[in-house]
DNA sequence: GAGTGGTCTAGACCACCAA
DNA sequence: TGGTGGTCTAGACCACTCG
């Protein structure tokens, strides 16, 4: 047999739950009942009902059983950095600007440092066919000591900049979408009218105890991004 | 011991990843060879194993071995339906209006149907806090025979109307972002201005084997609509 | 106390890969 | 050919749940 009988069983398992034969919240046979009734070992259930917890079909309760999971129909995983938000092709980063300077209030804020603290600015100017797209800004919180290295500033996304003061594994990224009209010093940058809207794309870095390590935000003419995302099986 | 063994070996295994003792696509000691470091069973190491590729962390190769993943940095999940995007509290949908259309050229090529047949339009004004906040447009390929039942066409997420045609796990769904000016219809349906910018939501429902079942648009004026995700660890 | 899932073992056979 | 991961078995002990 080219397929394995863990798989059989965690297909038709699968198959009764996505044809509503077993219910949300119902509980399946027990691992003993199953693998009397498909006549392998325990083990090998356990394998089949581990391929459905991992795919978040079922979930169990020790002492209690297995239980369908009811699916959540609103999760999406979106895939995107600064540079693939921008339409077109040919995209390009630019470093603008590098500097350290004093936190205002948003920044003490958002950062949760102290206002004594200094704070790494880069600015980049994002392309697109050799056309202005974008302006991204990142604040970083500045440690005497760790020094500002080439590398850091002339990459564009968030975890290479901070890849070697940290494990990127050890980050958490939160995002957020919205709209706005641009400041003067916005539409002045990206070269568009004050009441052309932009799209704001806002990330807060995360360390593993969820203090900021890094903010920023992109601001985009509302033309030149799109944002695509498809559905997954949520938790 | 609370924790179980596999699980102790599996936070070594993982420590060592994001520590970088263990680098992208290196080789991990085999099975036999961990089993003997650990002094457990091949089966525990297994065990422990499998909960790292699981979590992305590793991939194995039949015949050579287990490998480090190089982490994907620009994955993230977001949580949302028609209302959850929408700003405020105390958010509801009304049912505006449902129809049954000839299709333009658009939703011939959206829905990829035939152009004798019917489409059934369905427009849901949404509110926050009783105020108007955006306008949904769905549409789905009318099956004679499929009578539309009430249940369907007061609720406002794409899934929930789908929901007694076809399974829920067997349907795909597409999501784009973008922002644009509203056209007149728009403008006055939402009573926004027609230079005012709207978030532009839109949803493509595809079966099992990528065919279009349903299309559709959430229109939401600019300052109503925040969106927001989570970094994952990727595929 | 009987049944449940959670953990762990010791062994077996297989397909695949490399030298 | 020897080592690798992939599958599967039969049995063991544990902690938990529920009547």
């Amino acid at each position: 047999m080219a397929i394995p009988v863990y798989q059989k069983i965690s297909d038709d398992i699968r198959t009764q739950i996505t044809h509503g034969f077993i219910s949300a919240n119902n509980a399946l046979p027990s691992e003993n009942t199953l693998s009397s009734q498909y006549n392998v070992s325990r083990m090998t259930v356990r394998k089949a009902l581990n391929v459905l917890v991992n795919e978040k079909y079922l979930y169990s309760v020790p002492g209690k059983g297995y239980f369908a999971k009811k699916i959540a129909t609103d999760k999406y995983l979106f895939t995107f950095d600064e540079l693939e938000v921008i339409k077109g092709k040919n995209k390009e980063s630019r470093l603008m600007e590098v500097d350290i300077i004093k936190p205002n209030a948003e920044l003490i804020y958002q950062l949760n440092i102290s206002p004594d603290k200094r704070v790494v600015v880069i600015k980049h100017l994002l392309y697109s066919n050799k056309k202005l797209a974008a302006y991204d800004i990142k604040y970083i919180p500045y440690f005497t000591g760790i020094p500002i290295v080439e590398k850091e500033i002339n990459y564009i996304t968030f975890p290479e900049i901070i890849a070697n003061r940290t494990s990127m594994f050890d980050i958490h990224r939160k995002i957020s979408i919205r709209m706005d009209m641009p400041s003067n010093e916005i539409s002045t940058l990206l070269k568009i009218n004050t009441h052309d809207p932009v799209f704001i794309i806002e990330q807060k870095i995360l360390d593993q105890e969820g203090s900021p390590i890094g903010w920023g935000q992109l601001y985009c003419h509302y033309q030149n991004c799109l944002i695509e995302g498809d559905s997954v099986i949520g938790e």
